[in-house]
RNA sequence: GGUCCCAUCGUCUAGUGGCCUAGGACGUGGCCCUCUCAAGGCUAAAACACGGGUUCGACUCCCGUUGGGACCGCCA
């Protein structure tokens, strides 16, 4: 009995003790397509999908678009192009709440034949009046139930469909992430569950769609906590049982208040086009609230493994792009030259330094990459610096030359050109011997001739060691380039003179 | 205004009553490495919002205060 006793509990150990209610996991991220995918969003999404991925369930993608007159299908192909970027795939959907009104109508039917909804015959322009005069008194904006005990339809007004709300006792949303919330009913307002459009409100669909699609986990942003009282005595008119809910922390800005445009860059695709891989950001995202230890960069596989609410905190989040630029750079680090050439090559076409379709040797542009990849934070970085290995000519920075492409440095480069001109093999080894050979003779560091040549080779004073920036350009392209060096500095030279 | 949520370095966080002289990470400063820039290594400054309890003992539990946030739509 004892030993029975021990093997339960390490069972509920494992299966974590808030989910030993469900087998079967079914979570869904519902994003309204009014707008693209935003960092908020995904987050939301990441945080579904981890879970479902966690415990073997099912990911459900539901386009919340019930709001006809903002919903847009531009934004739904934006969210899934957002969604697809980011690596997170659902199971099922993208599910439509406009292809469902047929449904959403028998549900609400079906509240007003067991009076547990009314028509209400007051107008939007009405309730609008009402509300702001409640709130310019600092009273609580409340519908005041004037059609709630109506018999008769009001002549010459298409009712909206309302729900009556229980006004006694109290609701406990019994949260994953806060525990316990307790909520007076008596606070809670009779919602239009049916606009007089007869389209259906938002706190009817979710409720109808997570009891259709038999959603086990809500997951959603706290911003969601107040309805949540709302939508289970919706569950509990229909008769329904609760799935269990997860409330997590908004992400904010700098100001600390709601993350959106004024705090820049929200929408998801912007980061790609600035230069981001999914990878860090996701590593990012999942960061802003839940933890595991001191680890902070994570395969997508240990995400998956580790993954828990246990360790979901509960304070909101300030969005911090500093150190999403450091996982940037971590991932850029960790990737494989080849694989990065490929994402690079994008914007190297955007920036003009390769036109677009013109076939470059992959496996050069991969040795290119490797030189500069610990250097670059973002793929934005790495397509500028690539720009010198690859042009036929840099533009010299004038500081640079002005510093470096001096007649200090002529003879030095004089020297270099006529020993590089010998050589047999261009090779890191072979260069840094010559470098070497030719310092040594000079009497000077090796600093004074790699400066001048990293000056003719990029055209700046910042590049990889400088045998491996000539090794990657090839002999041909560096002879020219010190040619035109030397050339640039016999001209300043001149220009003294006269 | 009402309801609800939240509160550890500037930021993300570890911490589940003694392991805390509060740990890690980003960022910032210094040093090392070095052909530049990075990367890397070492190092420094930097936090338990405040006040009461409970307890032999509170960052950890309870209450209050303060501060921040969300919601209060025929938006989702």
């Amino acid at each position: 009995m004892l030993v029975m006793r021990r093997q339960s509990d390490a069972v509920e150990h494992l299966i974590e003790k808030e989910d030993i209610l469900t087998d079967t996991v079914r979570v869904r991220f519902a994003p309204s397509p009014t707008g693209f995918l935003h960092i908020g969003g995904a987050r939301t999404a990441l945080f579904n999908w981890l879970y479902a991925r966690h415990r073997g369930g099912t990911f459900i993608l539901r386009i919340e678009d019930t709001d006809r007159t903002r919903s847009t299908d531009e934004y739904i192909g934006a969210i899934i192009e957002g969604m697809k970027w980011l690596g997170l795939d659902w199971d099922e959907g993208p599910l439509r709440q406009t292809d469902r009104f047929d449904v959403y109508r028998s549900y609400v039917a079906r509240l007003v034949e067991e009076g547990r909804a009314y028509y209400c015959y007051c107008s939007p322009e009405e309730l609008e009046a009402r509300r702001q005069e409640a709130l310019s008194h600092g009273k609580t904006p409340k519908y005041d139930g004037r059609c709630r005990h109506l018999k008769e339809p009001v002549a010459g007004r298409t009712p909206a469909v309302r729900f009556l709300m229980p006004q006694e006792g109290h609701t406990v949303v019994d949260d994953m992430i806060r525990g316990k919330v307790e909520f007076e009913n008596a606070q809670l307002d009779d919602l239009i569950i049916l606009r007089s459009d007869g389209t259906p409100t938002y706190n009817l669909t979710v409720v109808v769609d997570d009891v259709d699609m038999k959603i086990t986990h809500v997951i959603r942003g706290d911003d969601h906590l107040n309805n949540t009282p709302k939508q289970m005595q919706l569950y509990k008119a229909f008769g329904y049982p609760l799935p269990r809910f997860a409330h997590l922390p908004m992400i904010l800005g700098a100001d600390k208040t709601r993350l959106s445009k004024r705090h820049g860059a929200t929408s998801v695709m912007a980061y790609q086009e600035m230069g981001y891989l999914p990878e860090a950001l996701i590593n990012y995202l999942v960061r802003l609230g839940w933890s595991y230890g001191d680890q902070e960069v994570f395969t997508r596989e240990e995400l998956v493994k580790y993954f828990s609410f246990e360790n979901v905190g509960k304070a909101a989040a300030v969005f911090n792009p500093e150190k999403l630029i450091w996982l940037n750079q971590q991932y850029i680090m960790a990737s494989t030259p080849e694989g990065l050439a490929k994402l690079v090559l994008p914007f190297l076409v955007k920036d003009g330094v390769i036109p677009e379709g013109e076939a470059l040797d992959m496996g050069w542009l991969a040795s290119a990459v490797r030189t500069l990849q610990e250097r670059a934070k973002t793929l934005v970085d790495l397509a500028r610096s690539l720009r010198y290995y690859i042009v036929e000519d840099v533009a010299f920075d004038p500081k640079a030359k002005e510093k470096f492409l001096n007649e200090k440095g002529l003879l030095l480069l004089a020297d270099l050109k006529a020993a590089l001109g010998t050589l047999t093999g261009f090779s890191h080894a072979e260069l840094e011997g010559v470098f070497r050979a030719i310092v040594e003779k000079h009497g000077v560091k090796l600093g004074a001739l790699a400066q001048p040549v990293r000056v003719a080779m990029t055209g700046g004073t910042e590049s990889p060691g400088i045998f491996e920036v000539l090794e990657v350009l090839g002999k041909e392209k560096a002879l020219r380039r010190l040619e035109k060096a030397v050339l640039a500095i016999q001209e300043g030279a001149q220009g003294k003179e006269s």
